[in-house]
DNA sequence: TCTCCGTCGCTTTTT
DNA sequence: GCGACGGAGA
């Protein structure tokens, strides 16, 4: 693997600045600020890294300190970078610095990592050869793309997966490596040495799509900022503050993109916890916060280790479990609290079934003793684990609500009809016009589809320009043409009215006009009657957006999980995104070796991976103000047959002073009469199915299929060359006689099919 | 072009 | 055990 910092080493270390430090006089709001809150807060000069142990009030200390610099006139709100990973943390920091301070919030630049890097991109984007206004691609167009290339590059799909080629590629961008920047070993990573090439024609045909994926939002920026001082200096100098959010989740792009942007004013303020980094499968690198005193020399360092969430059994518990892990910069949680609450209820029983019925129990007990459902969460490794627990609160009547999952934009009739607006807006997105170019269905079909894409290609113009060419021929049958005419008036009339249309209004009119929404009253399925609901959702959210551009910016960066506000409700969701939230009782269930830890993560990343996964059970326990029960099965149903399990390894990292087993049911024991019937008598059940398909895919050896693509010649064909009598040959219509030439299209007279108008790329000279 | 059937593959997912 | 996808046939 090549050094990831080659783009640092091009860089100027930061160096430690003189940092005055403190305040002179204490302004109120310091007010309930413990003596380490504070002194995040007022250390303003200088690099700053908040190591925020769970529950100790970091995002107190986050909208302290940006308010203090503010009131204390160090810089304007236009000076200063707020940085989060998530809109959600993103929006509560702007509530809560503006309850502090007033409306001088405007002007600041808070926002997520991407969010910020558009903003600048927007303004810079022709310096990174894109348009200004090119589009943000979500991960199913990203894999559309993807699949072509791989198929032009005449590569197997079913070998070399699009998704596996996928995450190769935003790994590199990750580490902030454009295919340039690739060295030998890392490009020959997919396809027999092709990964770096695909890479290439990926960008290749984003730039020619004048599009962008999640990850080009920061490589484009660090391209920009490392090609252009000048446009770099500029923002260096503006930033005065910068300031960090969840600092252990920052991916190598991430950390040089602030780097660069710190350089200047050194005034660069980190929050995080490495004992909460969780997303190193996503290319967010521990290493980041563990190397921050090296990489920003000077630095300052303050511990928040005083929690204010948790009992003291709670946090007895998971200090000792994070413990076991190796590599921390290290801090010790504690809290004053006397009454060391209750302990930590650990419990084995038969089955899922059983599990989801204990858990409802406890809960019905919970709530006649007067707790809130809102309060309560049950925090699954894998998403499919919420289904069980699903089927027993319906049974039983306790309302509950699963967060995350797919989120409101990522619903199927959402993106179909923001497809839409995408090509009023912009004609050229072919990914969204193919979306919804039979959508309703209107009788255009891969044989369609598949002229237009090949004549764009030949003629490098986008599939919507290339329809209007094509209506005017004879090319498509009559029915086809009818139908994609009306289909591009239609689009025509929506691009004259959009300008002065309301959003929702011109939406209603799309709806109601391209046939969509009769295509979801005419369903007769089950999930029809929601889709139209979620359809008026979107009139009603797009009310507030002052352009069509505004709202499919917000579309691309705030993929938001709608809080499904609701009433009174259990909470169902994963470790991962109960990171930041707070309940006061804590199920976690699945405390199985296989499952948790994850077999597969084990297999692929070993122990690195397992201490992921210990993080992750240390941010599950972290969650819980009160009370936390912890469930393991016996046995449990993985796909289709019954594995047998034995109690995840974690739990014996549980202290008993903090934790106690239950009474045991005499359940359990079963279990292990069970195993020897002869299932696996090995603890994990995983290693069996999972890791083993990935080894497939790297030991089986050629791709190639080839051969059969039909019509290169045709595509080689220079434009120009056909001339008045030529004889030429049509797939569809064979020989003929060309009879004129006006432009690209030509008039001929076929033996067979009698005269035609036709698109001089479909035609061969003999 | 649509529909039916067999095969494959199965974790987490802030943007 | 289930859904998504691709190929074959209507």
């Amino acid at each position: 693997m090549s050094d990831p910092f080659d783009l640092a080493q091009a860089v100027e270390p930061v160096s430690a600045g003189a940092a005055p430090g403190g305040t002179v006089a204490v302004p109120p709001y310091f007010a309930g600020l413990n003596e380490a809150q504070a002194e995040a807060v007022a250390i303003t000069e200088g690099p700053l890294l908040v190591l925020a142990g769970a529950g100790t009030g970091k995002t107190r200390v986050l909208t302290t300190r940006l308010a203090h610099i503010l009131r204390s006139r160090l810089a304007w709100p236009s000076q200063m970078l707020a940085v989060t990973f998530t809109n959600k943390a993103a929006r509560e920091m702007r509530e809560r610095v503006g309850a502090l301070i007033g409306a001088a919030v405007e002007g600041l630049w808070l926002g997520t990592f991407h969010s910020n890097a558009v903003r600048i991109l927007r303004r810079h984007a022709d310096l990174v050869g894109l348009k200004s206004d090119f589009s943000i691609l979500d991960v199913d167009d990203q894999l559309r793309v993807m699949k072509q290339v791989i198929e032009d590059a005449n590569i197997d799909e079913k070998r070399w997966p699009a998704r596996a080629l996928a995450t190769l590629i935003d790994r590199w961008k990750d580490k902030g490596l454009r295919p340039d920047m690739l060295d030998r070993d890392e490009a020959a990573g997919f396809a027999q040495g092709r990964g770096g090439a695909l890479y290439a024609a990926y960008q290749e045909r984003l730039r020619t799509l004048n599009a962008t994926d999640f990850g080009d939002l920061l490589l484009h920026t660090l391209t920009l900022f490392t090609s252009r001082t000048d446009v770099l200096a500029e923002y260096q100098e503006r930033f005065r503050y910068i300031l960090v959010d969840e600092y252990q989740d920052t991916n190598v792009a991430q950390y040089l993109w602030l780097r660069l942007l710190a350089q200047r004013h050194r005034n660069l303020c980190c929050v995080g916890d490495d004992d909460q980094s969780i997303y190193g499968w996503r290319g967010a690198e521990v290493g980041n916060i563990l190397r921050f005193e090296q990489d920003f020399p000077g630095a300052r360092v303050v511990r928040l280790e005083r929690n204010y969430r948790s009992t003291p059994h709670i946090l007895g518990s998971a200090s000792k479990l994070i413990a076991h892990n190796q590599g921390r910069l290290g801090k010790t949680l504690w809290t004053d609290d006397a009454d060391p609450g209750e302990k930590i209820v650990i419990r084995g029983v038969w089955d899922g079934d059983e599990e989801a019925r204990l858990v409802g129990e406890d809960i019905e007990a919970l709530q006649r003793a007067g707790h809130r459902l809102n309060a309560i969460a049950i925090l699954v490794r894998a998403s499919f684990q919420t289904r069980e627990f699903e089927d027993r609160f319906l049974t039983i009547g306790i309302p509950y609500r699963i967060v995350g999952g797919l989120g409101f934009y990522a619903r199927r009739e959402i993106r179909d009809i923001i497809a839409y607006l995408r090509v009023i807006h912009q004609p050229d997105d072919d990914l969204a016009f193919e979306r919804i170019i039979n959508v309703p269905k209107r009788g255009i079909g891969e044989a369609t589809l598949q002229a237009m894409h090949q004549l764009a290609r030949h003629e490098r113009r986008s599939l919507y320009r290339v329809a209007g060419t094509l209506l005017a021929t004879d090319e498509l049958r009559p029915q086809v043409r009818r139908v994609l005419g009306e289909l591009q008036a239609s689009f025509e009339r929506w691009r004259a009215a959009a300008a002065q249309t309301a959003l929702p209004v011109l939406i209603a009119t799309v709806l109601a006009e391209s046939g969509y929404a009769e295509m979801w009253q005419l369903a007769r399925t089950v999930d029809a009657p929601g889709r139209l609901e979620n359809l008026k959702e979107l009139l009603s959210a797009t009310e507030t957006f002052e352009t069509l551009t505004a709202f499919l910016d917000h579309v691309s960066l705030v993929m938001d999980n709608d809080a499904q506000a609701g009433g009174d409700a259990v909470n169902l969701l994963t470790l991962h995104s109960a990171k930041g939230l707070e309940f006061d009782t804590v199920f976690l269930p699945g405390w199985e070796e296989g499952l948790f830890p994850n077999q597969r993560t084990l297999d692929e990343g070993g122990l690195a991976a397992l201490e992921e996964e210990r993080r992750l059970a240390y941010v599950g326990l972290t969650r819980a103000r009160q009370r936390v029960r912890i469930s393991y099965a016996a046995n449990r149903r993985v796909y289709a047959t019954w594995q047998a399990a034995l109690p995840s390894r974690f739990i014996a990292e549980l202290p008993p002073e903090h934790a106690e087993h239950a009474a045991e049911h005499g359940m359990y024991g079963r279990t292990v009469r069970g195993l020897e019937d002869g299932a696996a008598a090995t603890p994990s059940p995983g290693p069996s199915s999972f890791g083993r398909r990935f080894g497939n895919r790297i030991a089986s050896g050629g791709a190639v299929a080839g051969g059969e693509r039909l019509s290169g010649e045709i595509d080689l064909t220079p434009a120009g060359e056909f001339r008045t009598g030529m004889r030429v040959f049509h797939q569809k219509f064979g020989y003929g006689a060309v009879l004129a030439v006006e432009g690209n299209r030509l008039d001929i007279a076929f033996e067979k099919a009698g005269r035609k108008k036709v698109v001089d790329s479909f035609v061969a000279p003999v």
